[in-house]
DNA sequence: ACTTGACTTGGAGGGGACTCCAGGGAGTAT
DNA sequence: ATACTCCCTGGAGTCCCCTCCAAGTCAAGT
């Protein structure tokens, strides 16, 4: 798959996609003879990963550091997993927060109900 | 209270107080004859508010609009529901990406406890 | 052969949200 | 009265994460 036909699937630019791997959250993707990259299987999968991760707000830097564990191979797997459980604990971190603010956003939103009229959309 | 008291309790660096003041999303705080900052209840309540938005990851823009609502009187009720569920509806995007992200986590650590032996902290 | 168009790179630019700093003032302690 | 500490402002700097651009290459179409 060409970069285009990628970035359309996954709903990221090509520049993105590039960027991503430039920094190393991607590792390399498969080139074609004339240098253009080609993405199998494993790379959209990758890709896929890292808008999933990047999406729910988890930090470059610490998918740098899972990417390039997971390149150095299967010494790393216990590192990689103390990783995802920093990171894990980071997001129900955050989710809490959302939490918190999703409840005050509701009672604000039901006080102005009050006071506007019950007319709901 | 000084500004320092207040980013104590909300634990806000001054400079984010004064940033979040100089943009608009906290209206201006009473001041001492000398010109200094002395927060009373409603000034810390914005900053409250303010600190939970963020921390959900509202967007400043956003906050200012309502503010800025808030500030032009009773009129402008309507305007700030529609404001507040536009952003509990991103807030509810938001939460469902990490939701997602947290499954993939958890399924990726258990792949991890499973390979590198049970042994947990 | 030549144009077209999508791809490549390295590097610069941009937006959001702070964060820091210089230069100056005010209130308090010794 | 002098030192100390905290505060003020306006503006510059920083960090993160892209996003855009110039200059060049390659493959396909006419």
């Amino acid at each position: 798959m060409t970069i285009k036909e990628v970035s359309e699937k996954y709903g990221l630019t090509p520049d993105t996609l590039r960027y991503y791997e430039r920094v190393g959250i991607i590792p390399p993707v498969p080139r074609k003879k004339s240098g253009v990259r080609d993405y199998d299987e494993a790379a959209c999968g990758w890709v896929e990963l890292m808008k999933c991760m990047r999406s729910a707000g988890v930090r470059i830097e610490a998918l740098i550091e899972y990417s390039s564990l997971f390149q150095q191979g299967d010494g790393t797997a216990e590192a990689r997993k103390e990783l995802l459980i920093d990171q894990r604990r980071q997001l129900m971190e955050r989710m809490e927060d959302m939490r918190r603010s999703l409840d005050r956003l509701n009672r604000k939103i039901e006080h102005y109900e009050r006071l506007t009229g019950k007319a709901e959309s």
